[in-house]
Parts: structure tokens; C-alpha cells; sequence
RNA sequence: CGCGGGAUAGAGCAGUUGGCAGCUCGCCAGGCCCAUAACCUGGAGGUCGCCGGUUCGAGUCCGGCUCCCGCAA
């Protein structure tokens, strides 16, 4: 039975977790995972999903603050003798000291939720559906010191649907990632497999996302910003300035180019709520969330705000 | 007690210095057109979130409560 430490955190690797305490050819020693975050409106602390899972089943949870900790830990290090065979990392959130990588005989092992070296970096789902990708997927590989860089043990392709979220998306690969780990690993621990370079060459890097990305530039096309919507969604949202508030665009549907107007503009189409977007795209708002309200359709939208509509661009609206 | 917005007809909203409860849409009935997100006429539908206070009179002012939501982390 080989011995592991797990290093995890969101929704995303908690499946992975579960997968390797139900597979008998491991004995998961210790998880890893962030501290406790102050979550919604009244900041109450709310513990992340894999410590949740961990204590289910009794397994020793550390939360450092800073990996460092973990040296003087007296807990941490008496669960190194004998030393673990292999280390997980999914979706952990920070990165992990060269001593942490060197510290279990065949290393740390990552799962990644794209086919590397595309997507190398923090928001890979997102970037996958922004970016149209026809099929994404999951990648096992070993961790080096750079960046999702280290060789590949394995991987798996997932199929992209045209509705995808990547709230959606993330649930599948997290399911074809936990099917994929165990295996994987016990024949890269039985040497069954051998690690295989990546073509460093083809490396394509995605950055960590923040709310302010979710700003739509109505100068890109409808395509695109009906992608980012998808992409963005549950997190980290996409929006718009109406007034001195915000819209939060949940739903959007691509329109065929028959408006008139500059890029921005806003208009009706059949009673619902358009922007004219760039190169001549059009796109129709179906489903919005204005500030301290509760998500409501494009058209119920429009009937309250009706100034969704500027004076000069009714004039334009109505000759159109 | 982190900052802030909100609760009014089935939906989305307006409601001024307190003085008859409104708009757009939907719904029902009738009419009209080759046709339309149609259009015209009429109609139904409200305990203005809850409790208390001020007042001749409260959707509106004051106090408390419940619920929903945006931001931040």
C-alpha cells in the first residue's frame, strides 16, 4: 500500500481525494489544505471542501498558513517516518517549496484541468471556453519547479457543449480526473509508466482572473463575449456599467448583425435588451442581475429600466 | 456589529413638500388586419414585507423586526 500526502483545497480536488481514500492500494496520510476563509456577506469563516471530506474519514488535516510551518510542525513531520512514497497536488492554491517536491521518494503528482502544455496556469477551464477550444481536458503529471511544466504521466479529453460553464465544465473534468488519478498513479508508482517531457515548445499560459476581468469590451464580438460570459461563470462573473451601478450579465445569446449602431450602443431587438458589439456582432442580453436585485430576464429588465435606452439612441432605434 | 442597494397587482418598476394606488408588460373579454415583439377598446387583479409610533390623515416621517441582493475579503 502506498503511502500519499495530498495537497488540495476547492470543489475541483475534492473528488480526487476521494477517489484515492476509496482506492485500497493507497492510505492517504495526511491532506493539506488552506486555511479557513471568511466567505459572504458577514464574513463567517467556512472550512474548504477537502478538509470537510478529510475529516470524514479521519485523516489528519493541516491548514499552514504558510507552507514553512509545516517544517517546525512537529505533527507534519513524525507522518514523514517512513517517508511517503508520493505527493497529490490539485488544486491547492499556492505553490510548494523544493523541499516539499523532494520530500516523498517518487515526488509530487499534479492533476491539471487542460491538455498541457496548453493552458499552463491558474484559470485553465476558463481559458479553454473563452477561447472556443473544441475539446479540453485533464493531465497527470509530475510537478517540477516551473510552472505546470514537469512531464506527463497521463491525460484524458473532454468533449466541449456549446452551453458550457465552466462551473459545468469543471464538474466533469473533476469527475474524469478522479477516474484517471488512482490508475495513473499506481502505475507510475509500480514504474509501469514513465514520465514524458512536454513540448515545451507549444506551451500556452492562462493568468489568474480577477472581478475586474469580468468587464465586458463591447469591442470584441458577440462570439467572444457570449464565450467569456460562459467562461466566466460561476466566477468570476461578467458585468457591465449601468449608471454608477453594475449589470451582472449571467446569459447572453449571439444576434444576427442587423443593427446600425456604433459598438456599446444599446438598444431593443423585439423587446429585448441588446449591445452591439464589435465588427458588427450583435448580442442580446437574456438573463441579467442588476445591483441588489435578484437575476431576472432580459425582457422583465427592460420593462423597469427603461432607460436602458439613452434619448440619442432611441431616435436611432426607431429608424432602424 | 466590514460597506451598500432593495421589498408597492402575476413580472419588472415609478410614486414629488404626508392628501383618491400609478407605469410598462402579462392575463381576461371584444374588435381589427394578408401580415407583425402587432394594433384598438374595455376589464379583472393591491393588507404598499411584518410589528409598533407620530398624525385629522402614512406607500411616504420615526423606532424595531424579517427576508432578498450588490461590493469587499
Amino acid at each position: 500500500m502506498f503511502r500519499i500526502i495530498f495537497f488540495g483545497t476547492s470543489d475541483f480536488a475534492a473528488p480526487h481525494l476521494d477517489a484515492l481514500i476509496r482506492d485500497p492500494s493507497f492510505q492517504v496520510i495526511a491532506v493539506v489544505t488552506q486555511a479557513d476563509k471568511p466567505v459572504g456577506r458577514h464574513a463567517e469563516l467556512k472550512p474548504p471542501p477537502v478538509k470537510l471530506l478529510a475529516q470524514r474519514f479521519g485523516i489528519t488535516v493541516f491548514q499552514p498558513q504558510k507552507i514553512a510551518e509545516l517544517k517546525d510542525d512537529a505533527r507534519f513531520q513524525n507522518l514523514l517516518n517512513p517517508r511517503p512514497d508520493v505527493g497529490v497536488i490539485v488544486s491547492y492554491g499556492k505553490i510548494l517549496p523544493q523541499w516539499i517536491l523532494d520530500l516523498p521518494a517518487f515526488g509530487i503528482v499534479n492533476v491539471h484541468a487542460s491538455l498541457l502544455p496548453r493552458w499552463r496556469g491558474a484559470s485553465p477551464i476558463q481559458a479553454a471556453i473563452a477561447a472556443g477550444d473544441r475539446k479540453t481536458g485533464v493531465t497527470v503529471m509530475k510537478i517540477d519547479a516551473e510552472m505546470d511544466h514537469g512531464p506527463l504521466l497521463a491525460t484524458e479529453e473532454e468533449i466541449m457543449r456549446p452551453e458550457d460553464t465552466a462551473g459545468a465544465l469543471s464538474m466533469r473534468l473533476a469527475r474524469r480526473g478522479a477516474a484517471l488519478l488512482p490508475k495513473t498513479l499506481a502505475e507510475y508508482l509500480n514504474k509501469k509508466i514513465l514520465p514524458t517531457e512536454q513540448n515545451h515548445a507549444k506551451a500556452i499560459y492562462c493568468k489568474i482572473l480577477t472581478r475586474d476581468d469580468g468587464k465586458i469590451d463591447w469591442n470584441r464580438t458577440s462570439s467572444e463575449i457570449e464565450r467569456l460570459v460562459r467562461a466566466y461563470d460561476p466566477w468570476p462573473g461578467t458585468w457591465m456599467e449601468l449608471g454608477d451601478k453594475r449589470l451582472k450579465i449571467l446569459k447572453a445569446r449571439i444576434r444576427p448583425n442587423d443593427a446600425a449602431f456604433k459598438a456599446g450602443t444599446r438598444f431593443l431587438w423585439k423587446g429585448r435588451p441588446s449591445v452591439k458589439c464589435g465588427q458588427g456582432t450583435v448580442i442580446e442580453l437574456e438573463t441579467v442581475q442588476p445591483e441588489g436585485k435578484i437575476p431576472m430576464s432580459g425582457e422583465a429588465f427592460t420593462r423597469g429600466y427603461q432607460n436602458w435606452i439613452s434619448l440619442k439612441e432611441k431616435l436611432e432605434s426607431e429608424m432602424v
